[in-house]
Formats: C-alpha cells, sequence, structure tokens
DNA sequence: ACAATCATGTAAGCAGTTACATGATTTT
DNA sequence: AAAATCATGTAACTGCTTACATGATTGT
C-alpha cells in the first residue's frame, strides 16, 4: 500500500495516530492501540511493534511531545500535539489527493474477477460475506454513537454498491 | 495493512496477481504490472521492486509454471497457473473473513475525525475531494466496459455514502 | 541516429508483521 | 497467591517502497 505521497507528509497510520493523540491527550501509546484496536477496519493490526516506534518517531520529529512519569519502575509517556504536529494534522485532514483516492476493499476486488467464479459462486459468496459483515455489526461498540452511526451508513452504501454490482455481472 | 491471514494464504496482493495471470496467461510479470497500474486503486504501486520477486515467490511455491524464452540476450518468463496456483486462488476469491472486511478509504478515515476540522472545513474538503474524484473518472480508461462500469457503481455509492457521514456529522 | 517506450531486473531502506519478554495492576 | 489484564517495549523477519541499471523495440 501506498503510505506517503511525499517524505515530508504524514502516512495514513501517522495521521490517524496523531488525531487519536489530539483526542484522548494527553495520551498514552497504549491507548493509541486501543483506538485501532477498536476499529472497524482490519488494515493495520495496532500492535505494539508498530504503534511504540511509530510514537518514537513523531516525537523525534517534533510533531507530539511526551511528559514522562513513571509507574513503580517503569516509565510511560503522556504525548500531546506540538503546534507543528497540528499543522503537520491540519495538512494531513484536508489532503484532497488521498480523498480522492478510491482506497481498498477486498471484496470489491474480487468481484473485478467475477469471471473466474462458477454460476452462483460469486452470487453465494456475497451472499455469506455481507451476512458474516452484519453478524460483525450486531455486535455494536458501546462507544461514540456518532462512529457507530458512520459505520452503518458505509456498510449500508457498500453493501448495496456490492449488490449493484453483482447484478451488473450477472446480466 | 495486515496482508496474510494465516501463512498458508495468499496476500491480497498474491491473490490479485494470481488472478490476473490466469486471465492473460502465458502472462509475462510485466503485463501483471501493467494490469496493477491500470487499476484505479492506488493502494499499489506496482513497481517492479514488488511484481518481479513476487512473481518469483509464486513460482518457487508452484502457484505459477514459467516457460521460459529469450528475446535477444534477454530472458523472459510467461507464466501460467498450475492446479495447485489454481486451488490457491479459488481459496482467494472464495475467502469469506476477507470479503467481510470492511477495507480502507482514506476519506472515511477522515470522516472519523470530523471533529478537529472548522465550521465549515469539512464540508469543503469533502467536496473537493469528490470534486478531484469525478475529474479522474472523466477519463475513462478504454479497456474493459464491464470494469468501467463497476468502477463507477462504486464511487457514485462511495460518494453518497460520504454526504450521508457529511450530514449526520452537522445535524 | 536518437528518443521514447517496452521490459526485466537489483539494491538500499523502511515500516509494518508476529512473537517474545517483562513489569504493574486488578480480579478471583 | 495466582491468573488475567493493563502497559511498555524489543528482535527477527518480510514485503513493500524508491531509485537505479540495463537491454530490446518502435517511432520520428
Amino acid at each position: 500500500m501506498k503510505i506517503r505521497s511525499s517524505s515530508t507528509e504524514l502516512s495514513e497510520l501517522e495521521g490517524a495516530a496523531l488525531a487519536t493523540v489530539r483526542k484522548h491527550a494527553p495520551c498514552t501509546p497504549y491507548k493509541v492501540r486501543e483506538a485501532f484496536r477498536a476499529s472497524p477496519s482490519d488494515v493495520w493490526s495496532g500492535s505494539a511493534g508498530a504503534i511504540y516506534p511509530l510514537m518514537r518517531r513523531l516525537e523525534a520529529e517534533k510533531l507530539v511531545a511526551a511528559r514522562g512519569e513513571r509507574v513503580g519502575r517503569r516509565p510511560r509517556r503522556l504525548y500531546s500535539l506540538t503546534p507543528k504536529g497540528e499543522r503537520a494534522l491540519k495538512a494531513w485532514l484536508t489532503d484532497v489527493d488521498r480523498g480522492a483516492s478510491i482506497g481498498f476493499d477486498p471484496l470489491r476486488t474480487r468481484l473485478f474477477f467475477g469471471e473466474f467464479y462458477e454460476p452462483d459462486e460469486l452470487a453465494d459468496y456475497v451472499a455469506k460475506s455481507l451476512e458474516k459483515m452484519h453478524r460483525e455489526i450486531g455486535s455494536p461498540d458501546p462507544g461514540d454513537p456518532h462512529k457507530d452511526g458512520m459505520h452503518k451508513i458505509w456498510l449500508a452504501a457498500r453493501e448495496k454498491a456490492v449488490r449493484k454490482i453483482l447484478k451488473l455481472l450477472q446480466a
């Protein structure tokens, strides 16, 4: 996946992490991880090996600043955005090139290869995928209801598009 | 981005490459690259450094077999799927876990951080992103009309969802 | 002849992945 | 006191990125 448009811009992961820090500031790396793990998208694992080095990188670039604490003998870093970080976040949030890009959807990708399914197999696959998607929405995150609403709008639109494409392929 | 569900399954890139080889068999690595470059998604660059090693990997795993040729002094590999490759492709095409996953969309991601935009800034950003998206559709690939239709269905649904979410945020 | 494009690759770098290690806190 | 979870990290690996190098073909 193409991650940077240029060496000075934030990657998608960096921007999302920065926005998360801002939302919860002062914010520990662990909280950033939790936010990624709670996200419905499984594009990023939110693994420790991704997040802790990432936060150090953002710190090294002075986009975030840490107030250090200790819990027992363990260090702990409470991050907030610097003014430079605020500017970088704003640029990321208003990056039209990224906003215009179509992104990535595994089911859509497979529909583009619809010719390789046997008769009815594609319809069956789509039905099963959408069923599973519905089961997963079924367990609503008790978090932000706004987020939940956005998620539902997105998935409903996705389902509609997938069904339309399926029809087109069957015609 | 999470790429493999398990070590024995094909990554998204591998599956798409395999499907592309099957579509154009016997197929050179260059043709696979072209297919990725022509794709509306910019998630993968289709760079030589990605594709040539990838094809070698698929060959080493006996998912594709190469008929070697030479053009002048240069070697050339014409790939086709092996029976094992056909089975792996079928498994990839019918992977319900992947089909159910929400994927990735940069604009959607940003909408989840809608609170960080100033009044009207978000609406402006969305408008500009959609405009750019339309300009890019404006130059239609003279290729597969089916593909073009699917692409348009997808983008129309995406636009509708984005506008709905924007409305929700403004309410 | 020269430039552009078609075509095949390699090298260095980097940001993810999984898996592991360890300390602190809470629950049972 | 033991187990589960919260929390912070590191190590080895992998597969992508950009940039470069080079050969063959086509167009002017």
